[in-house]
RNA sequence: GGUCCGGUAGCUCAGCUGGAUAGAGCAACAGCCUUCUAAGCUGUGGGUCGUGGGUUCGAAUCCCGCCCGGAUCACCA
């Protein structure tokens, strides 16, 4: 039964006319006051014709006499704070235990398909804190819509061709002495990575040489060997020389199956991979035949344009005069190629805040090309992450590195647990378990608990501090809930299907089934913003409210069968709003801990 | 300079489709382990919600100006 309703059509009839639903606001009643929801009556008055006070407590009195799930009410000032009986909540309760879906809506074969994109990673460097962010948010955005009825293909964009490929292959050539993954025992992503960071070693040690020698910094550019060469090997990629694409082939399967022990690690996954380096001349195709059809324009020097001025941007480029793309002809060939392959409906691109500018061009020529899906297409943007001690700076050397911070989040989660005694009794493989469970529920929750749109500090001190607004602690809860179930049950009790309405729970009882049902309503909160802030932060509100009341609950050694059988329920289905909502953030749940 | 985003407690963040005395955590201080897991719970102190106007019965929330911070405006990706 929908109170909302209830509660209108009771106005309705106590003032005998129909009012619009957005008069009666009903919310949540604050803490420090009694009831569960408040109706704001402000807006009523021009239909009560009284004053505050007494609007309120002529509609209280109304719903007394005839709503049966109202059992009280008080007024304070303008607010009639409203009592809901007992059995109302032990009927949603049962209601819940019995259909277990807890707001989540499986996809049909005819639901809209979402293809989100994220992660995107250059293959010239090991994955770093950035990119976490993007991965966590990218993969639970995906489980989020899913849980909606979503159909979700889940794709990554790998920038795998390019001047800063060529650099990290042309020093392997000069100075790599053949190292491979196998004889340095180094991490494929990371070995590739140290050659890039000996080429701009390098680089710069040429430059200097010749600005030592009185060039200007532009002039030393200019004539550094060292870039021409590079630039020599992208020519020859370009053109596919073949011991070139050998090379390239070799090295960008060595960092692949370096990405993948990362995705692994942090739980993500991909439906389906594209590569620039398949995906770019389609875009020139494209751009090209944009050029026939007069959507675009051409410069004497042969360089293909968008003019953008009448949507209040500037004019963009999309061929260079000697016929290569840029990064904007490379998406659209991107673009081109899913919706070949995919009836999308609706394209997600999750990508930092940096690039606001481009996908709002990407958008616009999207649909100048004749794209249906362009004008509606999601730029999911997100900010920066930052360290206490400032931005990360790849020349400073203070770029965290991903697969450094979760071995060290998994490292101090072990520590901690054993400090306190939890590993006791463990087996090695059962520690260890627990451990990157916890270890990287810390690290996602702390990020996915932050608005995506902020730029936000990353403090791995505090991260893995288990204490307050973390992962962990919202861990620990679930597997203590898992602990009562497990002796509930090796003391023969069975959980019933369904509660008898009679039982006296407390008011404190009834708002945790209040916070269960909002559930739903939080989950497609989600979806619309397209934020797993909304339940990160939900959750934390229900195990911290939870907490509270857990001490005082006695569950076992409650004597009242049907208050006990209550409990345990209640206990049970916050735990599986709990997995459930961990779940959509892609983080898991520990049986115990 | 144009455009976009942000500014809430010492720190990290909620709250933003307008509603009651602005909430958590961390840090500080004071309590609670014969108890279903103390990674917990209880309490105390801590705020010109950047700033000035406007709309409203009511503004952290909506509108306008300004200040501060960030991003972007490349024949880089």
């Amino acid at each position: 039964m929908d109170i909302q309703q209830s509660v209108q059509q009771a106005i309705e009839n106590l003032y005998g006319q129909e009012i619009q639903p957005s008069l009666v606001q009903l919310q949540k009643t604050k803490k420090e006051f009694k009831g569960h929801l408040t109706l704001v009556v402000f807006p009523l008055l021009k239909i009560s014709r009284k004053n505050p006070e007494q609007t309120a407590q002529e509609i209280g009195e109304y719903l007394m006499k005839n709503e049966r799930i109202i059992s009280d009410f008080n007024v304070i000032k303008g607010f009639l704070n409203l009592t809901i009986s007992s059995e109302y909540w032990i009927e949603l309760l049962n209601g819940i235990h019995a259909e277990k879906l807890y707001g989540t809506t499986a996809p049909q074969a005819d639901s809209p398909l979402v293809m989100i994109e994220y992660s995107s990673p250059n293959t010239n460097k090991p994955l770093h804190l950035g990119h976490i962010r993007n991965n966590l948010l990218g993969f639970s955005l995906s489980e989020i819509l899913k849980a909606n009825g979503y159909n979700v293909v889940k794709t990554n964009i790998v920038n795998d061709r390019g001047i800063h490929i060529c650099k990290s292959m042309l020093a392997w050539k000069k100075w790599g002495n053949g190292a491979t993954p196998e004889s340095t025992g180094k991490k494929g992503d990371h070995l590739i990575g140290d050659f890039y960071v000996l080429f701009d070693k390098e680089y710069k040690k040429e430059l200097a040489e010749f600005q030592s020698g009185g060039l200007t910094k532009e002039e030393a550019e200019a004539q550094s060997k060292l870039m021409s060469e590079a630039r020599e090997m992208l020519r020859k990629w370009e053109a596919g020389d073949k011991e070139t694409v050998e090379l390239w082939k070799m090295m960008n399967s060595w960092v692949y199956a370096g990405f993948d022990e990362t995705y692994k690690a942090l739980g993500v996954d991909f439906d389906k991979i594209y590569y620039e380096s398949e995906t770019y001349l389609e875009g020139k195709e494209k751009v090209l035949e944009g050029l026939q059809k007069g959507v675009f324009y051409q410069q004497e020097d042969g360089s293909v344009w968008a003019d953008l001025t009448a949507d209040g941007l500037d004019n963009k480029l999309l061929l260079r005069g000697d016929g290569t793309s840029v990064y904007m002809t490379q998406d659209i060939g991107t673009a081109k190629l899913r919706f070949d392959d995919y009836p999308i409906n609706k394209m997600v691109y999750v990508v930092g805040n940096e690039q606001n500018y481009h996908f709002q061009v990407l958008s616009l020529l999207l649909d100048k090309l004749g794209f249906e899906f362009g004008k509606g297409l999601v730029h999911f943007s997100y900010g920066m992450v930052e360290l206490p001690e400032g931005k990360m700076k790849s020349r400073e050397g203070t770029v965290v590195d991903a697969d450094d911070l979760i071995a060290e989040m998994i490292e101090t989660a072990r520590e901690t647990s054993a400090e306190l005694g939890k590993l006791d009794g463990c087996s090695e493989e059962e520690a260890q378990k627990v451990s990157e469970i916890v270890g990287l529920g810390a690290l996602k929750y702390f990020i996915l608990k932050v608005d995506p749109r902020k730029n936000m500090v990353f403090n791995p001190k505090e991260s893995i501090d288990f204490n307050g607004n973390t992962g962990p602690f919202i861990q620990y809860t679930y597997a203590r809930i898992q602990s009562v179930l497990r002796k509930a049950a090796e003391q023969g009790i069975i959980l019933p299907g369904s509660l008898p309405l009679n039982v006296a729970i407390s008011e404190k009882e009834e708002t945790l089934v209040q916070l269960i049902a909002e559930f739903e309503t939080v989950v497609k909160e989600a979806a619309e913003t397209y934020s797993p802030a909304v339940i990160a932060n939900y959750i934390y509100d229900l195990v911290k409210e939870y907490n509270q009341f857990y001490h005082d609950f006695s569950i076992l050694r409650e004597t009242n069968n049907d208050l006990r059988n209550f409990r345990l329920v209640l206990s049970q289905n916050i735990g599986n709003v709990i997995k459930t909502g961990f779940a959509l953030l892609g983080i898991d749940v520990p049986e115990r801990m």
